[in-house]
DNA sequence: GGGAGATCCGGAAACGTTTCCGGAGCAGTT
DNA sequence: AACTGCTCCGGAAACGTTTCCGGATCTCCC
């Protein structure tokens, strides 16, 4: 393994040269800069991160803290791999790491994130899925590492957090059945106290009102995001007297539920009902007819909590910290099988 | 920010003798260790690990390379969530850390995951879904780094496997179908290149034999792994002459495809026909009728890949390395709806 | 011609650990 | 009393970088 004091010695310079021309310091000549380039080629140099992150104080690395404990209740992300590609690919741009913590594992202490989160003296940690109430999540955001979330607000000094454009990617959908001739629709919400969630509804009820629709008791279900809450809301939607012609799920997973209810009571999609779904987990192209949903981007939402990320440790640094203030990326309405023109 | 001299001086002793109270060297009498913790505690120091990994010349740290370029055509791993969290919680119980590589993005040159392999001083990569013919993943494996990939053999010094029992859960599956009263049982492949596809054909062909079941012309369909091949195999299936009343699918998504076109030729599951799958995927049981399935075991083979790795890496440090044998974890039938009796 | 400034470079001190080597104290044995 | 072995500990050298500080050389301008 050559070292930089192998570089030094093999072109005749000091080892500051070298760490200077390989660092791209201005104060080198343009000769011995190509010389040593050609010479860490030469010699398969590789700079020793432990060596550089001892040296500089930080480790050029960020953390992923995600929550792997949903055999136990917990809510397993749909679409963890995808964002997780957004992150690296744009950490990578940037030259940095990415280190997996993980939460919801018994093993692990209560404090672990941030003390490995000092061990490595990582630049800030991304958390996809977690509650931030839980105290050591609240430890490390309230210690001062820069900290991004997706879907939901966390404190502390130097946070942040990106999510869709839940409102009006709810709203676009409602605005589609309005254009397919539908006039009844209705909704099937996730747990509202979840900020994805709430905005989703409020999307549905900003554009409802919009367009002048009515508002029939029972248009709006109470669901939690699972298949049989959305099974158990579309029955009690079908057996409504005025039953809508049309439903938004704010999730795919109750918006299969529903079609599954739609089903049993012999109503049939989309001639009978029309439904959109919300996410487009993988089972929506899978499903029969194939959902039509509102597709959130995972590689931009990704991008999106890096680049905030990266604001917010560079201005960790900077004596007077200004707030980062949160991003919201646009989502997409996929058109599949699901919706059709209201029943002539 | 504590360090360990800080320690040391606190506690009126050298650091070397910190040091090894820390690490738990036996030659530090009792009295001087609890002084050592409690000061350490009451400081709340954390050691470096960029020190650590400097003077210990290896960092704890394994790296995980999976393929994200999967929107240009390559697979997306069914369970790489799950497998990362039996990966992560292994690893986590042996004090090593993860770190993401990834391949398939276009930003990384062809060499960075050797690269960056050793400039962290990673004691070895586990892979998933990746090429291992793929010059960069060659030379990571030829390196002579440990390695360990899932579903299929690597070439180098230091690899090994791990992979499902897809042979057995194959034989499983016809089994069972047999069991059910089927006789004309068909299936549809998997690329054949590829291990898992070959290995559940292979255990289909095994177990029809030993059951003495009849294997007409057409039996056997090939497919892709995907939906739509899956439908087509399963129209393919169902206008044959003596049509099957059993299919076994070597993947969900294709089972599914093939669920859709019995559908759409009026034969309805479980009563006109019966499928199981292979995977257990998500959309498995969020499909109409719910997909019958043999199991992978995400987490399993998680804790599989990183003992192996283990092995791997004390191995390597022997002057006598002995091959480790790649290892093979069991799956298991989940029964769902796709599958009923025989039409009597 | 002499000083000022620019350009390029080397020496050496860090960074925070681990570990080798040796030494002090003490008990036990001959 | 001397030697041996054991237990516990301290000094100091690493590990491979980055960066501060200062110095040498060269150019330029008055």
């Amino acid at each position: 393994m050559a070292g930089i004091r192998d570089l030094a010695h093999e072109c005749g310079v000091s080892v500051a040269t070298v760490s200077r021309a390989l660092n791209g310091h201005p104060e080198v000549s343009a000769a011995t800069r190509t010389q040593i380039w050609e010479a860490a080629r030469r010699l398969g140099y590789q700079p020793s991160q432990s060596a550089r992150a001892l040296v500089r104080g930080r480790s050029d690395t960020v953390g992923l803290l995600w929550d792997t404990g949903y055999e136990s209740g917990g809510r397993r992300h749909p679409f963890l791999q995808e964002l997780m590609v957004g992150i690296k690919r744009a950490l990578g741009d940037s030259g940095r790491h990415l280190l997996l913590l993980s939460i919801g594992d018994q093993h692990n202490d209560e404090h672990s994130y941030l003390e490995t989160a000092r061990q490595h003296q990582l630049d800030g940690v991304i958390m996809m899925g977690v509650d931030p109430q839980l105290p050591p999540v609240r430890a490390l955001t309230a210690s001062g590492l820069p900290c991004v979330a997706f879907d939901q607000p966390l404190a502390g000094p130097h946070t942040s957090h990106v999510t869709s454009d839940n409102r009006a990617g709810a709203a676009q959908a409602v605005r589609y059945l309005h254009s397919l001739g539908h006039r009844r629709i209705a909704t099937i919400t996730g747990p509202l106290d979840l900020m994805p969630a709430a905005a989703r509804l409020a999307g549905f009820h900003a554009e409802t009102d919009a367009l002048g629709l009515a508002a029939p008791a029972g248009y709006v279900q109470l669901g939690d995001f699972f298949l049989d809450s959305g099974y158990a809301a579309g029955r009690r939607l079908a057996e409504l007297p005025d039953r809508p012609t049309a439903v938004f799920a704010a999730g795919d997973e109750m918006a299969i539920g529903a079609l599954h209810a739609f089903a049993d009571l012999g109503i049939d999609t989309p001639q009978g009902i029309s439904v959109v779904g919300f996410d487009n987990i993988e089972s929506a192209s899978l499903v029969r007819p194939a959902l039509t949903t509102v597709a959130q981007d995972p590689l931009r939402l990704g991008a999106a909590a890096v680049r905030l990320l990266l604001e917010l440790v560079a201005n960790a640094a900077t004596q007077a910290p200004a707030a980062i203030p949160p991003c919201t990326v646009p989502t997409r309405l996929i058109l599949r099988g699901s919706c059709g023109g209201v029943r002539s």
